[in-house]
DNA sequence: TCAATAGTGTCTGTCAGACACTATCGA
DNA sequence: TCGATAGTGTCTGACAGACACTATTGA
């Protein structure tokens, strides 16, 4: 322990002994988990692939605020717990799930954001596999549900200002578990100033409905994570099963890029990051494809 | 207003004035500002170039904890205040500039990572011109200077592990303002248990001196995101004046990236974000230098 | 045989890496 | 003239986009 004093003459132990953390008012800490993954809707045809779908898991509150709307899993951080343990403890009692990816993404700090009092909330992104998911979410009281997401970009429009220019770019975000479809449009606003680049992101709350707090927001800015990282990071695999097919693969990739993918530049663009096995998948009247599996080593080929 | 009622028959109005928020202890939360510019060594031949330097701005604490040692600009956030607007009020403060490329970088949130009180800090990245910082920082009574950043890869190693694999990696940090030089080792791991990866930062505290709290973590990650933003972006324009040569733009490129960029490829590569202008650089016994600015409409190409 | 999916070969244009070359200034 | 920096031209190899082609299965 350090022995120098400050400037009203006190040691570090003395100083801390007389330290009032209450001196002014504290807002709450949150986390909350945006948790993807990656499902298949039921097969009609057997010669047809099943299409994969990006879905988030969503939870029902049954308590106000936004009573009956839909949020992001998520709860207070305990005092005497780190940051990353109590994302993870979120993601166990949703998911039942011990090692999944997961990042913090985001954190929300805006004063008015929850109706009861000041809280900040640090949101995590995670990704599992579906498969992993046998035991179904929402062991407690509450309704959980999977959502599939749709992210569109609806228009994008620049003004050119005096020293720079906005760009605003409205995103329709629209989830569906079935029965009930949430959505919200989000301005994205890009402001130039000289030099400096501002972007702030905003719920059009004319064009929203269902989705609790700020929380499309969260959603929205995981897929442009999600988006920028499947470029040029092995983050894809975290949704994959342990065998894939490479056809299911560039499927996880065309539904986080919201795009369709031209075959043969996709496989030699992933080739290395895989290792083929010799097992095949079987579906249906046609040519079986290889399993893969990812290749953890394929970042180490320059050494 | 919602009037629907929760379990207890309570609507969203009576549920706000029953809701107490001091049910448990809440941590304090900050804003820290890695602020980051490039600066010039003096130049000791008229002949030859000033080399450039990345510098991050610290300020010497003058109260415990880490009393003496050397810490980022941050502060408590207002329970009235945006988190946006507790960054922007910290870097007016520190800087006396008012619009500076800012975003979030990371929020630190581990138990005893401040020995006063559990305190969770939302660190932001500023990234600021030298010219526009004619007032100098620090302009009330605490101690603060720019420090020079060298940030060296030491030692990788990769252990294969039973469904896995961890990689650890260890950063020198090395900052100087002339006079002291605080420096810290940090050890990121990369743990990949089957296909969740997890990656963490850990200070060697035998190998660390005179930065305070986990700030090195920070700098280390502000190192980190500028150099994965600098190949994709136009985020390196931020720390340029209004005017520049290619030869400065370049120098700005390869300090943040630790490596020498050839030159005909780096002016191919960024010729379609920048502008010529018809002045010239004048600077010794040689060809001048075209001034260029910054085209803020080089993402519009496609469109 | 055919529908459907799996998978390969190859042309082309773009772009980064590499290097040789030319240009312009002041001492 | 020379040392220093500014700037261009062009070859090459890697790689993504595009498209034509072959392969394998079950109905």
């Amino acid at each position: 322990m350090n022995q120098l004093t400050n400037q009203q003459g006190l040691t570090e132990a003395e100083f801390l002994a007389q330290y009032n953390p209450n001196q002014y008012p504290k807002p709450s800490v949150t986390v909350d988990i945006l948790l993807f993954t990656v499902s298949e809707k039921a097969e009609e045809n057997t010669r047809k692939l099943p299409e994969k779908e990006l879905q988030v898991l969503l939870i029902k509150r049954g308590d106000h605020p936004f009573i009956g709307q839909w949020a992001l899993p998520g709860g207070f951080v305990n005092i005497g717990e780190d940051l990353d343990t109590a994302a993870e403890r979120e993601l166990k009692e949703e998911t039942n799930i011990d090692h999944a990816y997961m990042e913090q993404l985001y954190t929300l700090g805006a004063v008015n954001r929850d109706p009861r009092a000041r809280i900040i909330s640090v949101a995590h992104m995670a990704l599992v596999d579906r498969k992993k998911l046998n035991v179904l979410a929402g062991s407690d009281a509450r309704e959980a549900d999977w959502f599939t997401v749709r992210h569109e970009i609806k228009r994008v429009g620049k003004i050119n200002t005096e020293n720079g220019y906005i760009i605003e770019k409205f995103i329709k975000l629209t989830l569906t578990n079935g029965e009930e479809q949430p959505y919200a449009t989000i301005k994205v606003t890009k402001n130039r100033i000289g030099t400096a680049v501002k972007v702030t992101r905003e719920i059009i709350p004319e064009e929203s409905q269902g989705l609790a707090f700020d929380h499309a927001k969260v959603i929205d800015q995981g897929i442009e994570r999600l988006q920028n990282k499947v470029e040029y990071t092995d983050i894809a695999f975290n949704l994959m099963p342990e065998r894939f097919t490479l056809t299911e693969l560039q499927q996880v990739y065309e539904i986080i890029l919201g795009k369709e993918l031209l075959l043969p530049a996709f496989r030699k663009k992933i080739a290395h990051m895989v290792i083929e096995t010799n097992e095949t998948k079987k579906q249906g009247a046609n040519r079986p494809a290889k399993y893969y599996r990812f290749n953890p080593s394929w970042e180490d080929e320059g050494i």
